[in-house]
DNA sequence: TTGTAGGCGTTATCAG
DNA sequence: CTGATAACGCCTACAA
């Protein structure tokens, strides 16, 4: 009989009622993932990576952008008391007390994709982005590049601090500390980049630049370009996160990977076994950067330019086709 | 006493769940948004339209990753009839009949951003694709070009059915029909792109690309470089959908916008009208591409290169700063 | 004015 | 094994 129930349901085409499913089950089998910018594909790998765990479980994904605006993220997490969502996966750049007052006291699980302060009683997925910083310095200065310079992010960041400290270790210890210079760009998008370059050019030449992240590292090599300051010929660059854009741009950018993606699945894996066994301890589940060479840092002699010559090179127009 | 008790409900945190309140006010204060691939920024630019539009008021979105899977919409569509949300927008590159069935008997109001055959019964946010790919053909064209060539997406879309139209037509009237070679690639994607134009190159020597969006033509200036071609010296170059990626570029991308984050306003406006009055017969607000002419497409001789010399040049770590 | 009952659509449970 | 019933939490309408 249940069979034939079914049959008829799924010819009338019904379809049970959300909302009151959730209401009487207590799940919604829905999860908010909340990020500062949209705009940023980082946070677009990290989706693709939250969703190739739940997509196949029949969870949605909501998608919040905060623009990494502390209020914004709290009335988030309190909002979480509606129970519209099962759970919250947050990457914040910034760690105020509200924000943590807030993730305590959250009303679902909360994972966290970023770092946070010891004792922090949620789940995180961390990575050493200060080593990850340290990564590209050191592959520049190992190039040959004497004169660096860090297009940072926001110094109120945890990453911003971070990568920035991470720098100046770095370049004391190679003995260039007098030889470099740093600028804190407003923001971790392009045209902060782009501003922020434009502002250190005007009292430094470097031979090597770092972007905190890829769309600091892309605002770079555009004021290296109205200079007139050829990549990697004149000045190597190197960003952070590898994002599409760093394989996308001709010459390539050479990015450190904080592995996005797979931060993203983890931290899906984490909510659903935290749903599963919500007594569970806090768990730190820490991923490791690592460097990707690209063309946009090879030495000045290296022959790894865009491209080899063509092997034919017909005249223009001398074929065609549909 | 209504006033204390709101105080006292302030006081202990207290948060009416969404659940039973979608259920009694038969509203969940959600949309969702479908797209091709969160990967490609014209529908981050589409997010940030309809964002723009619901954040202010209360609502939350869902943004669902398609792949531009026909089978894939269709059971979106269908379960609207589970209610989770008030509406649904969604931009569809391919329009089969399964689509356009399920769009008609859809349990919830549905905005589409793209093009609609005539009569279908649904509120629309098309543009004329074909007229911007137009644009960008003229264009290259009036600035001397005249071995043009087109990377396109699948010929069984509707944006790439309608571009590849619009470049012949170009072409002919230009009479340069017989100087031109289009090549499909399998999807809208970089990657794609670059396979596509690697074929392409192989067969033909052009003076001007197209890329039927701002992936593919990206792609198409990797595949360039990779044989030596310089943009725009020895190739012009032009995209479609004025992505951010577009002006990120150096040199940066001339490309035609198709308007998204307008248009993913007027839908998510449309919406709420629709919303509001169940009723009213299907609209149609048409958008209007444009021209933006950029770096990429110089004319040989013209002097917009990639910037114009530093005014002063600091030689190599010959200052510093914090 | 304040209080209470009913019903939104499901599903689990319990009685027949 | 089938079928009725209660409860999830909220809001509205109506009664006291």
């Amino acid at each position: 009989m249940a069979a034939k129930v079914r049959a008829a349901a799924e010819q009338l085409g019904y379809v049970p009622n959300a909302a009151a499913r959730s209401l009487r089950a207590g799940r919604t089998h829905q999860f908010a993932f909340a990020v500062a910018d949209v705009g940023n594909p980082v946070y677009v790998a990290m989706i693709r990576g939250i969703e190739s765990v739940f997509s196949g479980l029949g969870y949605r994904l909501l998608v919040h952008s905060t623009g990494s605006d502390t209020a914004d993220e709290v009335s988030l997490i309190e909002s979480l008391g509606k129970r519209y969502v099962d759970g919250l996966i947050i990457a914040p750049i910034r760690d105020n007390h509200r924000l943590l007052r807030a993730l305590s006291t959250a009303a679902a699980p909360v994972v966290v994709i970023g770092n946070l302060p010891d004792g922090a009683l949620v789940d995180s997925v961390p990575i050493d982005s200060g080593a990850g910083l340290r990564l590209a310095a050191e592959h520049l200065v190992a190039g040959g590049r004497q004169a660096l310079a860090l297009v940072n992010g926001p110094d109120d960041t945890v990453p911003g601090a971070e990568r920035l400290a991470a720098f100046e270790s770095v370049v004391t210890a190679a003995g260039l500390a007098g030889r470099s210079a740093t600028e804190q760009a407003s923001d971790f998008t392009y045209a902060a980049g782009l501003e922020a370059a434009r502002a250190l050019l005007l009292r430094f030449r470097p031979d090597a630049v770092i972007g905190s992240n890829d769309l600091l590292a892309l605002g770079a090599i555009r004021a290296l370009a109205e200079r007139g300051w050829t990549v990697p010929g004149d000045v190597a660059v190197a960003g952070v996160d590898d994002t599409d854009l760093a394989r996308m741009h001709v010459p390539s950018l050479t990015s450190v990977s904080l592995e996005a993606g797979v931060r993203g699945q983890i931290a899906a894996d984490m909510m659903l076994s935290r749903l599963a066994e919500p007594d569970l301890p806090p768990r730190r589940h820490v991923a490791l950067p690592h460097l990707v060479a690209r063309e946009s840092s090879q030495p000045p002699g290296g022959g790894m330019a865009p491209g080899p010559a063509p092997a034919t090179v017909p005249a223009p127009g001398s074929a065609h086709a549909g």
